[in-house]
DNA sequence: TATATTATGTTAAATGTTTGACAAAATGGT
DNA sequence: ACCATTTTGTCAAACATTTAACATAATATA
């Protein structure tokens, strides 16, 4: 039986990629647990410790190889395969997050926009069009969508979350104000700006 | 000596005063922490020491009396005051979180924008003009600043956060996908988006 | 008013996470 | 080819967080 990874471990992953591929396009070949953990300001001895959750990356005596471990890590996260994400209301922060979403190039791709509103079905947004939520039944028996991404007011989100799982869809980013009551097979990532906004907040007070 | 409060109950907070003020809105007038435990899907346990932290806000075989609460909860986030929020970079992002931060009318507001490209300097979003980063040591001689929001790309970031360091902004709201290095007094809080859909990434593979 | 019920605040146990220590293995200089 | 140095992977200790248990106090009912 295979233990399963705390997510306290998996939340640290996407930063060790962001700083192996830094070092990587500054052309580092290798690195120590040691070296990354001043860069990084986090021991090095949680470094080894997480990355050891996967498996063996290092070698003793030599570190890591940046590029190889870089590669595993993508592996490990998912990222050396394309996910079609969609977009449920497209608003300001919606477009902001298609944009977004089209950066990271070899992994996501923003295959399609909705939205109630009749001023901006039509409209295009990061090449993709702009259309009626009333053709999300008929847009999914197309396309394959492993990610809808929820920009919208707090007060629908429950609903279309309903109806996007009705649907099929088993992963939802969640930037709407409000926890999402879904099926237990069904992966919700919530983006709560102004939690993370209060957290500032009350850190601010505290100094 | 006080004892810091870990930032693990911090995080919890800002759920904790969202759900009340669901609540208050239905006219729920008192809760007991079993109530809500189940309404969160947390332990009561959890929620009764994470209050305590704090002092003793409920009373024994009545509950917490929701109105209460919710005030000393805002008033721990430090929400029964006004924050001065400016904003550097009024790309998509940025426009959508000058959206955001005026929606919490009563704690936050945006006095301010600013970006380096012609083309939107002298724009108006959210009911604030949109000016050159050249202006801003002059702005911030004539207003009071308590938040600065960072939403530009991660190879400006570093070199502005240094700058808002230098002028005197002691609390930063990073959105740049980057880590800021910067002085122990002043308080960042990242809101890194590709990190969250990585780590979306990771546990859709896992199920 | 007496009593059963509810429900907090707090202590202690259980669980989870992070850090330190070190044997084993590979490297690199002489 | 040898030896000092580096550095991993892993075990155990230290630390932190979460959950359970319960004494105490207020409420509500009869």
């Amino acid at each position: 039986m295979e233990r399963e990874i705390s997510q306290a471990v998996i939340r640290r992953m996407p930063r060790y990629y962001r700083y192996l591929g830094e070092l990587l396009e500054s052309n580092v070949e290798r690195i120590s647990s040691n070296e990354l953990s001043k860069l990084m300001h986090v021991t090095a001895s949680q470094i080894r410790q997480d990355l050891n959750n996967f498996g063996g990356f290092g070698q003793q005596g030599y570190g890591y190889n940046v590029k190889f471990l870089h590669d595993e890590i993508g592996k490990i996260l998912g990222l050396n395969q394309m996910h079609n994400v969609i977009l449920i209301g497209a608003g300001n922060l919606g477009q902001a997050i298609a944009n977004y979403v089209n950066f990271e190039k070899l992994s996501f791709r923003m295959i399609g926009l909705f939205d109630v509103n009749p001023d901006k079905i039509g409209n295009v947004f990061s090449g993709a069009e702009v259309r009626h939520m009333d053709e999300l039944p008929e847009f999914l028996k197309d396309h394959h969508v492993d990610i809808a991404a929820l920009t919208l007011p707090k007060d629908n989100a429950e609903a279309v979350a309903a109806e996007l799982v009705d649907l099929g869809i088993t992963a939802i980013w969640n930037f709407a104000h409000v926890d999402l009551e879904v099926p237990e097979n069904v992966v919700v990532q919530n983006v709560h700006l102004s939690d993370s906004l209060m957290q500032l907040s009350y850190n601010i007070t505290q100094i």
